[in-house]
DNA sequence: CTGAAAGCGCTTACAG
DNA sequence: CTGAAAGCGCTTACAG
């Protein structure tokens, strides 16, 4: 049949010849229905080509299954990488995922986002806020609605409110200190991206590291999350003689710095070692490759909606120091 | 007020004293409502932190404001960037965008996506169709249901049938062929993506240059989207002497090629030329410097959302050839 | 095992 | 300018 419209449970229950609770029923698999008829109505359904209204499903169960992530620019790889892990785990239990991006961190953005997202009868929102404006969206989120964030630091004030996960960089970044400065480089310096609340695990991680080994602590380089930014900040660290090794908050804007190191002639590794962070697919082909800390963003987004929903169960792998070409010994 | 369960319409209507309909009118900007009772109810609404339910307003409109996009991989630059900009078209026109991603490309989860993207009542389905499984879901997208496409080749079957949108990546990549016949190459060679129905625009763009110069067509290295699959081409690539110039289907590929020719001592662009295709944010921080063709994805985004609810207007940026440090004359 | 009733929270005519 | 009625397409008790 063709032609028509979309036909709704009426329809088909008419067509076969059963009143629409039944048609509902098998919809649901709900126990207690004959066979034959159970047969009967699904041979309605195929003919009809009938699809069920998840809108007016959603609306009489109080309770949809969709729930929407709500993120900043998901072109970056942490996020996508995030998202990914989210909208598998969310497939495979058979909810859909909507999905809103936050423009900036200003106020009206994020509550803009916030009333494109919040929907009473949503099964719920999960926020990736590694990022300032995630975090404002984080808190804005009204009450009535489940939320559960990716966060970027464990210890925050927002862990406790929320229910939430984290990725431990924080002993990752401290072991990639350590192995550069065991690698005989007097100090380690560190590109940062922007925080989220003024604490970062990765910052914290290579400060205790350097403190604990009682080096000198240069100040972080603040610098945004894109190559270009890491290249403006490789160009100032190129310039400095004593500078021998950069661990960088993640891999573009180590690439960033690559590219600058390069083109002031410091070879890599022979007169400065770098060192990323997440070990993108990109990372392994750098020149050199990208001695890096490999970050299980797809597990994050499982464990989110594990938590969020009670549904599926996912643990992120831990962080763990990826040995590439782009470092090595210090110059004598 | 706190500690209530999610206000309703008729909660605000008690609240303030008139009936839910005025609520309503008010919620919908309709004209004719007392300026003093919009007050009241404005106020109701927030007294009671009153949210509507889409779902509700979506089954009784017969349509809702949110769409959802099918596309496999969002981690991949291309499907990332169009999908950015159909979030931002949409999200700037009040739409919510869903999000459906397609494992494989054998029918069972086409089938799984589209049961999951396809509700009669959704404002329609946008598929980003650069590969086969792409093309698959939107064969497959049930008739009734709105849809637009982000196609990879302008003239197929498909682009007949659906409405949908193309980058004119054809002339691009016969300008790009171009260019490194003009710096003195003898021919070029072409590392291949996937494709999604036979037929390529690069490809075609590709074989189309160089036929017309009169010069001999080395067969396509088939290869797939990541920059290992480009490392592994490269390298066969690299090993062939004759091999002066290469063009890639993306910059992720033309990563892993650079990467190759690095190791195997071909230094570029002295010794081998690459050229990629996309502009990722990376490619300009490659070693060296990637020549590449710069692809509008994000104003195609927009336009499929345009092109899918006739609401706001956007035309995507022809592909433009970017010349960086990867290309260079061919040696004597 | 199956049907008649009521309701989910809105919107859309229709009255007044 | 505002209210009473009906309906969107389902599900959830409640009868039988």
């Amino acid at each position: 049949m063709t032609g028509h419209q979309n036909a709704s449970i009426r329809d088909v229950a008419r067509l076969v010849g059963v009143s629409h609770q039944t048609v509902s029923r098998v919809l649901n698999g709900h126990p207690g229905v004959k066979e034959a008829t159970r047969q009967r109505v699904l041979g309605g359904i195929r003919e009809l080509d009938y699809r069920p209204s998840q809108v007016a499903r959603a609306l009489s169960r109080g309770r949809s299954r969709s729930l929407t992530v709500i993120t900043s620019d998901t072109t970056l790889y942490g996020r996508a990488a995030t998202l990914r892990g989210i909208e598998e785990a969310a497939r495979s239990a058979g909810y859909s995922v909507g999905i809103c991006v936050l423009e900036s961190e200003q106020a009206q953005a994020i509550q803009a986002a916030i009333d494109l997202s919040c929907d009473p009868t949503s099964a719920g929102v999960i926020v990736i806020a590694y990022d300032l404006a995630g975090v404002r969206a984080l808190r804005a989120i009204p009450s009535g609605i489940q939320v559960a964030a990716a966060l970027e630091v464990t210890d925050s004030d927002d862990a406790q409110r929320f229910s939430s996960v984290t990725l431990d960089d924080r002993a990752a970044a401290a072991t990639a200190t350590r192995y550069l400065l065991d690698l005989g480089h007097r100090t380690v310096h560190y590109v940062a991206s922007p925080t989220s609340t003024g604490v970062s695990g990765r910052t914290e991680g290579w400060r205790s590291a350097l403190q604990s080994a009682g080096t000198p602590m240069p100040p972080p380089v603040q610098a945004g999350w894109s190559p270009e930014s890491g290249y403006r900040a490789g160009r100032a660290l190129a310039a400095d003689a004593e500078v021998t090794a950069v661990l960088c908050a993640n891999d573009d804007l180590a690439l960033g710095v690559l590219h600058a190191m390069h083109e002031a002639g410091r070879a890599v590794p022979a007169s400065v070692s770098v060192v990323g962070f997440d070990d993108t697919p990109q990372s392994a082909h750098f020149t050199p490759p990208l001695t890096t800390v490999r970050l299980d963003f797809v597990g994050l987004g499982r464990e989110c909606f594990t938590l969020l929903t009670n549904e599926g169960s996912a643990i992120a792998s831990q962080p763990e120091l990826i040995v590439r070409g782009s470092t090595g010994a210090a110059r004598r």
